[in-house]
DNA sequence: GTTGACCTGTGAGTGGCTCACAGGTTTATA
DNA sequence: TATAAACCTGTGAGCCACTCACAGGTCAAC
């Protein structure tokens, strides 16, 4: 299989299969009549691991770091476990902060709804934004459209 | 004021402040003895707006494209609008693809309870992942620990 | 044999920091 | 006044997971 083949099998792009090669996640052979990579049926089953493993939550130096100790003959179950429990947390933190971004960006359209825009003065660089800490001095007079 | 300085006083990394001047958000004037950068009240005021944006969930060239605008003499507020809400977009579907794979995480650690560990075989990588999409599969022989 | 579509590998760019590091500056002590 | 230690500076490079750009190679149809 080329890289081509191997991506569409599996709807990824080509761009992400070379990108797991450079990064070393998958060894194709080369075909010697011209260079390009050669993926065999067991590296599509190692994309197809990694790919499960992203959809996990693993980072693909996770990914690599339990392939390792696989491939040296270790049960890769117990590093598996500790990975996912702090990927797990880091998830969780990631979602909050979003989320938490996400409310301020609601709020603020909603606010900004009633209020029309404003022209710069030398103070200030937008009323919407800076009005939003500052209850009080969102554009009452100026209005421009 | 200092990179420290200023940095210290808005409760943000000096590296924060020195990388928001090297993207050409803040253009402090240098200290001709030293070379060091050397903060104004405008600069401050600057870098809390820029602080502000971030909360609302702008990316850095979003805020330099709206402190541009107002630079110019424009209303930046029909640009404001207009990026928050791509970005508003942006946010609900960035969280709802870190909560599904939460979801996926969640259900993984779950169902890895009670399972053991096994030893990798040559044909597969880790029971614990690749059981999870052959319900059939996991580790029901050859536990480890 | 030649046109043109497609595919290849590699280098570089993205965002938003964060770290490394050599050297300059400031402060405390001798 | 000398010197040592602590701290601060600017810049370069690295991080992650791709994605894009691009020059050149390959292949099928005519």
């Amino acid at each position: 299989m080329t890289v081509a083949q191997l991506a569409k099998s599996l709807n990824i792009s080509a761009d992400t299969v070379r990108h797991y090669v450079r990064c070393g996640l998958l060894n194709p052979m080369r075909n010697p009549e011209n260079g390009y990579k050669q993926f065999s049926e067991k590296d599509k089953t190692r994309m197809n691991f990694i790919l499960q493993c992203k959809e996990l939550g693993f980072s693909l130096s996770d990914i690599q770091t339990i392939m390792d100790e696989s491939q040296s003959g270790h049960s890769p179950c117990p590093q598996v476990r500790e990975i996912m429990t702090k990927r797990l947390q880091e998830t969780q933190e990631k979602i909050e902060a979003m989320t938490k971004t996400y409310n301020h960006m609601k709020n603020a359209m909603e606010v900004w709804q009633h209020q029309g825009d404003c022209l710069p003065t030398g103070e200030n660089i937008c009323h919407l934004i800076e009005g939003l800490s500052e209850p009080g001095a969102h554009c009452k007079k100026g209005e421009t459209s």
